[in-house]
DNA sequence: TGACAGAAGGTTGTCGACAATCTTCATTGT
DNA sequence: ACAATGAAGATTGTCGACAACCTTCTGTCA
């Protein structure tokens, strides 16, 4: 049992799936979560827990535990007596969220720059995006694309960073849901990556920062207007 | 009654303080809060759900609500089977604390110096730093250099850095309640603030964000050893 | 016709209890 | 003496119910 267990915990090459007994908790907020940042419950949608605890078949207590966890997310928010909501998001706050973004970016990569750290997960990404052109793939490109970010944060090698921009592209997934989807050039998209890359292979800090700041406007450069809000 | 509410609101001049009926998660969650990042609850303490139930005459609800609550801010985490306990504090989350800190505050720098903001404000921190020097109270001074960098982030208009800004800072109490209070230099201390808000003045990017991550690796610059883990 | 008072409805807040699970300790066998 | 098995204890997870609070609708009075 003893090496069992050790064969199910290291090498995942075992017959059994790894036995998961996740609280209700976790998993009802992570399908509110995904049912949120996909766009399928818009901002101002209420959350009402009797309602949500009769669909899903638990008790309130549960739910009343997932929905807070999605409020520290904050992706859902209070409002007095009247109980929560997805949160409705503003011009500002996504301004706001894209410009922390931003600075995140800047972070990460003042901090590869600083550590020499290779640089290659970042070109496997720009491959896998340049895949996903041939293919005409956006699915695959956007994977790619937040794959990439992702990376380079993680290269920074800094977890609490890396916590912070998990919960912040979260946030930015529910926009780009919510955003109607413009007809995007992927080539242009994937074209963007591999400077970065060079820039960071060269040492080129101011380089590889204006870059980070022109891609990350790019994307933020959203019609307010396009963003679907609730009831409300 | 409308112009009540509204004077109670605005003016804050009222003679009845405002009726705040807070649940009791929230109640609770901020007594157990201001015990863990005074010190006074060490990190490894176990969070008995029943124990707080009782002594705090409340039910478990509230209770594991509010130890929810902590475990967004960071200050608790779940350990399987065992339960939660207060966070413990490595040497390296240590690290990533202060240089996120340094992160957050380069970049509240920039937006200032992009907006021209009048740094008044900061300059009537440093004033209070000086008056609690002479006074020789070192609680004052801690007070006020809170201030200084709240106000710095405040000035840079951006809510959700402020938001990250104060959970970061609940943990850097957490951290220096939790450290050997060396012997500091109060005066050495409140100086070092009057030259960054110069640089700020005189639009000199590159000297504030030099200013800013000296002070913030001077603050890091802590023993290791000095922090106490509970038990285990 | 408008405004205020009252009642009804609905939602969250809190509670006590039960069930399931894991840990720890005692016991037994080799 | 050590290891494995079983039982007991403790803690979290979940549930259903009650209470408090606010909102909203309706009815009445000026």
């Amino acid at each position: 049992m003893a090496e069992l267990s050790a064969d199910l915990g290291d090498g995942a090459e075992g017959v059994f799936a790894p036995i998961q007994n996740q609280p209700l908790r976790v998993q009802i907020a992570s399908r509110l979560r995904d049912a949120i940042i996909s766009g399928r419950l818009h901002p101002g949608t209420v959350l009402v827990e009797t309602a949500l605890a009769e669909q899903m078949n638990v008790s309130r207590a549960p739910i009343r535990e997932a929905v807070q966890l999605l409020e520290n997310d904050g992706l859902v928010e209070s409002v007095a007596y009247k109980g929560k909501r997805v949160k409705l998001l503003t011009a500002r706050e996504v301004e706001e969220i894209y410009s922390l973004r931003e600075i995140f970016e800047v972070a990460a990569v003042e901090r590869i720059l600083a550590r020499e750290v290779s640089v290659e997960p970042l070109a496997a990404c720009c491959a896998a995006m340049e895949e996903a052109v041939r293919m005409n793939d956006y699915e695959a490109l956007v994977a790619a694309d937040e794959a990439f970010h992702r990376t380079l944060i993680r290269l920074s090698d800094h977890e609490l960073l890396l916590s912070l921009w998990n919960n912040l592209y979260m946030r930015i997934h529910q926009i780009m849901a919510l955003r109607h989807r413009g007809e995007r050039n992927l080539a242009e998209i994937a074209g963007n990556h591999p400077p970065i890359v060079r820039a960071l292979e060269a040492g080129n800090r101011a380089e590889a920062t204006r870059l980070i700041a022109q891609h990350t406007r790019a994307l933020a450069d959203f019609d307010p207007e396009s963003i679907a809000q609730g009831s409300q």
